[in-house]
DNA sequence: CGGACATTTGACCAACTGGTCAAACTCACG
DNA sequence: CGTGAGTTTGACCAGTTGGTCAAATGTCCG
């Protein structure tokens, strides 16, 4: 068994190739989509050898999605309080875009979760995630009051900006079928940054 | 075997009731993580009386798909070029966001075929859709031409309409835990009312 | 080198899954 | 009622899947 002690050359090698491989396949069949089989050779493993690195399935699974989520939220994180309002969100909304550009199986593995009722990460969700959207919501609001952007219900504004960017990814197929021969992603900035614009724009 | 002769009574309610349990099944698993037994008994029927009734999964399926895909795509279909450009969009968004809280289950069920890949809809996607996609597309280009909506690019503008609206469905997990004890349903015709109109006023 | 520990593997297992089949049962209708 | 078609079921099967295990092989370090 990998010991407790630290981790030789060949463990570190093979569990990153394990994760990124279950990054691929887990995001393109969903968990129970997913098997061990699939995993392992796309790793370039055995099965048992598999098996040797990660208890189970499932331990892949949280693993994978506890060392992504960190990655996926920091952009959220990032968001300064104290800067231009406007700049702000609408860098978070290009942030947000360039990673459903970049990192369209990690989009896609937390929405296959979510889709199918988030079985594995609703604690997740209701402490931590809901911490930082509580955080987020206040930083709008203080904007919002000091009217230097336009008054919209904070967290529906927050859940716009996921959605919209990564629906590029989750629904990639769908997108890239619908615009071929046109390239999604390039005319996707623009017209975000359009929306939040005229959106937030204050009115008086 | 069901024959091709007129269904009887049995069949009518049999089916049927297959069609909703699969829904059920399928939107919260996935094709793949749904099992024939789990949709039998959840029609109340064994799983041979099940498969007396449709040859395979994938039948039940394939079926489920395509009687929900017009459905699914009325409201885009009756968007009217002769109407009010504004009062139009604004109201395929609302019809948009009704399904989503009334169909929430047809809704993922795409949503779960689409993220990993719409391998049993991608024909669909590439011809129906994309036909009345590209029609779509002439309205909301000819209304802008007109000048009685802003500029922007209409496929994209479609596609942040399916992603805004949709999300509350797909994405309702996640979505109530952030927003608890908040109703989402409550702000969000509201909120959509304004992104779309601030977006959408011709700024002349 | 040699031994301790890490890694890898083939064989195996039990549970599950999609699907089949013949036999039994039910129903409509003359 | 009876009879033929429609319906339901238990038993069964082959393939898949997550996971185990003992034995074999590789690696590191004194």
């Amino acid at each position: 068994m990998a010991t407790d002690r630290s981790p030789t050359r060949i463990q570190k090698r093979n569990r990153a190739n394990i994760l990124e491989a279950a990054l691929d396949v887990f995001s393109q069949n969903g968990f129970r989509g997913a098997t061990v089989d699939q995993i392992a050779s796309a790793a370039g493993l055995s099965k048992p050898n598999l098996l040797y690195y990660y208890p189970s399935k499932e331990a892949i699974f949280t693993e994978l999605l506890s060392k992504l989520l960190a990655t996926w939220l920091a952009p959220l994180r990032d968001i300064d309080p104290e800067g231009d309002p406007m700049e702000e969100i609408l860098g978070y909304v290009q942030r947000k875009l360039q990673m459903s550009q970049d990192m369209p199986r990690e989009s896609r593995l937390f929405a296959n979760e979510i889709v199918q009722g988030a079985p594995r990460m609703i604690d997740t969700l209701s402490t931590e995630l809901r911490e930082l959207v509580d955080a987020t919501e206040v930083i709008f609001q203080d904007w919002m009051a000091a009217g230097k952007i336009a008054s919209v219900h904070p967290r529906h504004l927050l859940f716009s900006i996921w959605s919209l960017t990564q629906h590029y990814a989750d629904f990639e197929v769908q997108v890239q079928t619908l615009m071929t021969p046109e390239d999604p992603f390039a005319a996707a900035p623009e017209f975000l940054d359009t929306l939040y614009r005229r959106m937030l724009t204050p009115t008086t």
